[in-house]
DNA sequence: GAGTTTGAAACT
DNA sequence: CAGTTTCAAACTC
């Protein structure tokens, strides 16, 4: 049912696309072929999220399906080849996450069709899904990776390319592959099929791939009935992946869901870091992703979801965790640490995966770095501080990498190359002064872009702390003092956490948000589009004095510009000044000729903040991806970290359930796929939706007479105008509590009535109405009546 | 390095 | 919800 229903949606969401397409061609700008893409760029991590729901997770009762049967799990045992894989992962991860050329599946499945691809008659809708969503002119972009190198480099769907960036690599990651796919065989199906999805037909390794399956078939052979434990383990695995998904959903942690019982083999700890970086696939950019260029340096920043759930730099300790333990406490919020249980080498590998995981979700240069095996500690967390050096939001929670690093440190025997320098180091960190490391914190937090507090009095455990804001541990780098956030204080920190969240449940949310296509282009004078600002401050600042000159200034600090969403006076933003009232914007809106006078922000990002803050619509697209995590397909059914508040619910805010800050306007496809399905709420989705609402200014007026004119039947009087209003002002001091639905409310047929009129709201086309409003509310109805007949079909 | 300024967070 | 206080970062000298 879910994946019919995903599916009319998909045809519907192409439909869309392809009229976003022509709609872009009407307007004569040349960005007719980067939203062509956008269908395969979006679909495909939605069909994956598809997958899995359809395999292994109904959204009720899922958790206590997988968190049966351990037994199976202990099943899988060591295997040759299992430490190669890590850095498929990388290529995994970015590949499968960004990439999926059409006929790579064909081509793969042919060739090895035992071997490799074992679908469900799901999983062949999806990818039938795949090419019917990859119409011709997208084709045509998407003969395979080789060729795309050969494009345009500035063509940024392209830059994929990046992330594969020698043959070499290539062709490892293909031999890599080949061992693990007769290793994990049918049970890994997930795994299979994102590695076909991976390999291009014009690339040359294809071949390497077939020879090196048959090489690797004695191996698999021997050990047939391993294998088919395996399988099994895996598949649990996989599923209790999925489970493990749709708690971390709720929580919009980061649980790894693949958690070690205790004195695993090592490839079960390889694989579950694998598949740490399979589910971080779909998990990690849930909340965005930042597309930025650097000095020419292409980097795509995937933030972690921080929301409200895990500590983040919890998340290398998850890993070697109890399972049970990790059952009893994975909704809790923080994961407990558990230290003492991280064998040197699960650690050591861990802390590889999940610096390659943050390093592949920055750049393909990185990646590559990690993918020779060079990767230095130290390195790594230069690289990644040098990488992510666009806003604090949009850098990755570096104590992760800390975390890594400092487990390196804990196994002077494996791992790092510049391990006694690591010792010399962490030696010289707890050897210092408070003073001392107060100005060492000062000065290398700001060179290395981590999270590093000097609280005094807080014990950390307030928001002004950055480390608990940011949702990591204080580590030993911080200048604190009485310091309680650290693992073992972790039920404090949990508590406190919780004691925050209960406030405000979007505490913890990052505060800048990426915001992919919610506020129109503009047009230059040479006809060229520009693309719209992509981030703004969550709740916007406050800034009295400082002009929003000054890292005072949220916004400032961000290296976003200030939206209608702050409260400052006399903004001068160099990032982009506050704009003027919503009436204006909404003129721009019906005169996009005027968009060229205002292209303020946009202008502004690329000429006074000094490196090119556009993103293109292609890189924005990455940010979709994000938005369309599996995390969204379970987050109505569970709900157990979600703070009390949000949690017990029942009422839906105007804001969350009708077209709010998406009607009439950009935002497309992630909005498409986040809000079509009643059970696409999730905290972070809520996040990102309520920022939309405050971060675009166009979007406010826009959505107010969206509501007005739509017609009766669709406006929904159920529900008080508190919420909508505490969204959509624009001087509202504080960020209204996310009101998430309730079970019954999803179950009910007035949902699905929402959640139709959701839809047909955000199937209304992403650029400024080139007609009158009344036609467009006639496209709605039209959608609106297309939809309700899909559905009554299923 | 000490002191001041600033604005977010917390509190009332 | 507005005003006040507390806090830590940013900034200045």
């Amino acid at each position: 049912m879910f994946c019919k229903l995903h599916m009319t949606s998909f045809c519907q969401l192409k439909d869309y696309l392809v009229f976003d397409s022509d709609k872009i061609d009407e307007a004569g700008s040349d960005v007719h072929g980067k939203c062509g893409n956008r269908a395969n760029v979006i679909l495909i991590p939605c069909l994956e999220s598809l997958e899995k729901e359809v395999q292994s997770c109904s959204p009720s009762g899922c958790v206590d399906e997988y968190l049966t049967d351990p037994v199976e799990v202990e099943d899988c045992t060591n295997s040759a080849g299992s430490h190669v894989r890590q850095p498929n992962n990388l290529n995994r991860l970015l590949q499968f996450s960004y990439t999926v050329p059409k006929e790579t599946i064909p081509e793969v499945n042919d060739g090895n069709s035992e071997d490799c691809m074992i679908m469900l008659p799901d999983q062949a809708k999806s990818t039938d899904l795949i090419e019917t969503a990859v119409d011709e002119r997208d084709t045509e972009r998407f003969d395979g990776p080789l060729e795309l190198t050969s494009k345009n480099v500035n063509d940024q769907v392209e830059s994929n390319l990046l992330l594969v960036s020698t043959t070499q690599h290539y062709e490892q990651y293909v031999a890599q592959i080949s061992r693990n796919v007769k290793l994990q065989n049918a049970g890994d199906q997930l795994y299979q099929q994102s590695s076909n999805c991976q390999f291009p037909k014009s690339f040359q390794s294809v071949e390497s791939y077939k020879d090196c399956l048959e090489n690797s078939g004695s191996a698999s052979e021997g050990s047939s009935k391993e294998a088919t434990l395996q399988q099994r383990g895996t598949r649990r695995h996989l599923q209790f992946e999925a489970a493990m998904t749709c708690k971390s959903i709720e929580e919009e942690s980061l649980i790894p869901s693949h958690v070690e019982p205790r004195g695993v083999s090592n490839h079960r700890h390889t694989m579950s870091s694998d598949q740490a970086i399979d589910s971080w696939a779909s998990l990690c950019p849930s909340e965005f992703i930042s597309s930025t260029q650097h000095g020419g340096t292409l980097a795509i920043s995937s933030s972690i979801p921080s929301g409200t759930g895990l500590h983040r730099n919890s998340i290398s300790r998850s890993l070697s965790m109890d399972s049970d333990r990790v059952l009893s406490k994975k909704f809790d919020g923080y994961m407990s640490s558990q230290e003492e249980k991280i064998t040197p080498g699960h650690s050591n590998n861990l802390a590889k995966s999940l610096n390659s995981c943050f390093i592949s979700s920055a750049t393909g240069e990185l990646q590559a770095r990690v993918d020779s095996n060079q990767q230095d500690d130290l390195g790594v967390e230069e690289i990644s501080s040098d990488v992510f050096q666009s806003s604090d939001s949009m850098k990755p929670p570096c104590n992760y990498l800390h975390a890594a690093f400092s487990e390196q440190q804990a196994d002077p025997s494996e791992g790092g190359m510049h391990t006694t320098e690591s010792i010399d180091r962490a030696e010289e960190l707890n050897q210092m002064s408070p003073k001392k490391k107060r100005k060492r914190a000062a000065l290398s937090s700001e060179s290395e872009g981590c999270k590093r507090c000097n609280c005094r009095r807080s014990k950390c455990l307030k928001l002004y702390c950055e480390c608990f804001a940011a949702g990591v541990y204080c580590v030993d780098s911080c200048a604190c003092e009485s310091c309680y956030n650290k693992p073992e204080y972790e039920d404090t920190v949990l508590d406190t956490r919780q004691q925050i969240e209960s406030r405000n449940p979007l505490a913890f949310a990052p505060k800048i948000v990426k915001h992919a296509t919610d506020s129109p282009a503009n047009v230059l004078d040479d006809g060229n589009w520009t693309t719209p600002t992509s981030a703004r401050h969550k709740r916007g600042c406050n800034c009295k004095k400082s002009k929003c000159l000054k890292k005072y200034c949220e916004c400032y600090q961000a290296k976003v510009g200030c939206s209608d969403a702050c409260r400052c006076e006399g903004c001068n933003n160099s990032f982009g000044k506050k704009a003027g009232s919503m009436y204006q914007r909404a003129e721009r809106w019906k005169n996009p000729s005027h968009c060229k006078l205002d292209a303020t922000e946009t202008d502004i990002e690329r000429t006074e903040a000094g490196t090119v803050t556009q993103f293109s619509p292609r890189w924005e697209e990455f940010a979709d991806i994000s938005n369309l995590t599996p995390l969204s397909h379970y987050s109505g059914a569970l709900a157990p970290s979600v703070s009390p508040s949000t949690r017990d619910c029942p009422k839906v805010s105007k804001a969350q359930l009708h077209p709010g800050s998406s009607s009439l306007k950009s935002s497309s496809a992630n909005h498409l796929r986040w809000h079509y399905s009643p059970m696409n709420f999730t905290p972070q989705l809520i996040e990102n939706k309520e920022a939309h609402h405050e971060l675009d200014s166009e979007n406010a007026f826009t959505e107010i007479r969206s509501y007005d004119d739509m017609p009766e039947m669709l406006k929904n009087t159920s529900t008080p105008t508190k919420e909508i209003k505490a969204c959509c002002s624009p001087n509202k001091k504080r960020v209204s509590p996310p009101q998430f639905p309730s079970q019954e409310l999803m179950s009910s047929s007035s949902s699905g009535m929402q959640s139709v009129r959701k839809f047909v709201w955000q199937t209304v086309p992403s650029f400024p109405p080139l007609t009158p409003y009344s036609k467009s509310n006639e496209g709605i109805t039209q959608m609106e009546s297309d939809l309700k007949r899909n559905i009554s079909d299923h």
